[in-house]
DNA sequence: TTTAATTTTTAGACAAGTCTAAAAATAGGA
DNA sequence: TCCTATTTTTAGACTTGTCTAAAAATTAAA
């Protein structure tokens, strides 16, 4: 098994290969992990030590077949445990990710088969992020952000960019949430900030926060 | 807070302080830890800085009221994970034991508090021992070893002394659960093992057997 | 009470993961 | 291309928690 630090770097090479497609760099991975590029360049000799990287000298890396799979099976166990906190613990959405961060690295395969079982295999987490299965699947859809939405067309809320505290906590504080249905109605070109419809309310809302929302339409 | 190795120790100090009334030695924790007597003096010493222990060289080491209570808020961590595991997701009781060790450590106190109410504050875990509430107080009982009931008497099976995989496989393969009512039917003064009745089956069990189930009387 | 056995502590070392400071490699601009 | 700026790596050090081997303190026995 490999330990906590491993796993978070190995989860953060996941998430990071989305932008740094051919090989993510040291620098980058040292500001996502909250530490010094020295650092992470010693880790990132375990890890190739390990397999579970793939490591030239000043090329950035990549994860291996096994690196990929170990990292998914983080992330599904973070998910799992945030729809856990949320749906049997009453946790709101800003407050699960810390809790998940440490759940997530409890070694047990049977903990997380169960775990899965008696959540109902729930396919997203809170922040409608795909929760990948047990073989690493996962649920692919065809979600635009909202700033991409057309003027009077509408989509339902599936899924947050940006999932820090601040941004769920605005979110909430506008009644905006997964599931709920949004119609663009005016779309201004100076500052790209849209007038939109949600629940009977209209509302105007940034670009920041439009380029933060996935939708999904119908 | 206080790192996994400390959390840790306390908990075994904790529970050998129920052997050691004087203060526990450093090789009784080494045994107990599965570790060597210099790492424990170390860690003797870390413990003592951080007000957790009182400690004299050579004299053993008695929790002090920080390190009681910390000590108590990882065992109530520790049982009621354990009732998690096997209440909500259907493990048998001699699966959970390592899992809860993990699980015991994870830094949320609003976690721990939604988990309890989540459980219906449930007073014991799965072996019969003491939930501490969040005061940190156990529920007391009057209960006594199985060894100690009387012939022709009868008694509710309320937990075990032995909780290793081994005895707790034993118990399931002879039917023996808690809940249970047992009648004692005879003792043999030979041997110390006694033949009880549980169930309308009747069973003869040895004196190490009797010697780690707890009994409730009416 | 003096010696021998046992327990406990100290001293020094090691592995994991981090850091700072400096050296080496790469990339970008003239 | 050559020089500078940036990125990355190396070297050496520190912390936590562990170890072995040896020294010191305590306990037990004669």
């Amino acid at each position: 098994m490999f330990s906590l630090s491993e796993e978070n770097y190995l989860k953060a090479i996941f998430h990071l290969e989305r932008s740094y497609k051919t090989g993510v760099s040291t620098n980058a991975l040292a500001e996502e992990m909250e530490t010094k590029a020295s650092s992470v360049t010693d880790m990132i000799k375990k890890l190739s030590g390990k397999k579970l990287v793939n490591y030239r000298k000043y090329q950035g890396v990549k994860l291996s077949e096994l690196g990929r799979e170990t990292a998914i099976e983080v992330i599904r166990k973070h998910r799992l445990w945030e729809y856990f906190l949320v749906e049997k613990l009453d946790f709101q959405w800003d407050e699960v990710h810390e809790i998940a961060e440490q759940l997530e690295h409890i070694k047990s395969e049977k903990l997380i088969s169960q775990l899965d079982r008696f959540l109902g295999f729930p396919k997203r987490d809170p922040h409608g992020d795909p929760i990948p299965d047990a073989q690493g699947n996962f649920a692919v859809s065809n979600k635009i952000l909202l700033a991409e939405l057309e003027k009077s067309k509408t989509g339902m809320c599936v899924g947050v960019k940006d999932s820090s505290v601040d941004f769920l906590r605005f979110l909430d504080k506008n009644n905006i949430a997964l599931g709920k249905e949004i119609r663009v109605l005016e779309k201004e070109t100076f500052d790209g900030s849209m007038l939109i419809s949600i629940e009977n309310n209209e509302l105007r809302i940034s670009q920041v926060v439009s380029n933060n929302l996935y939708i999904k339409t119908h």
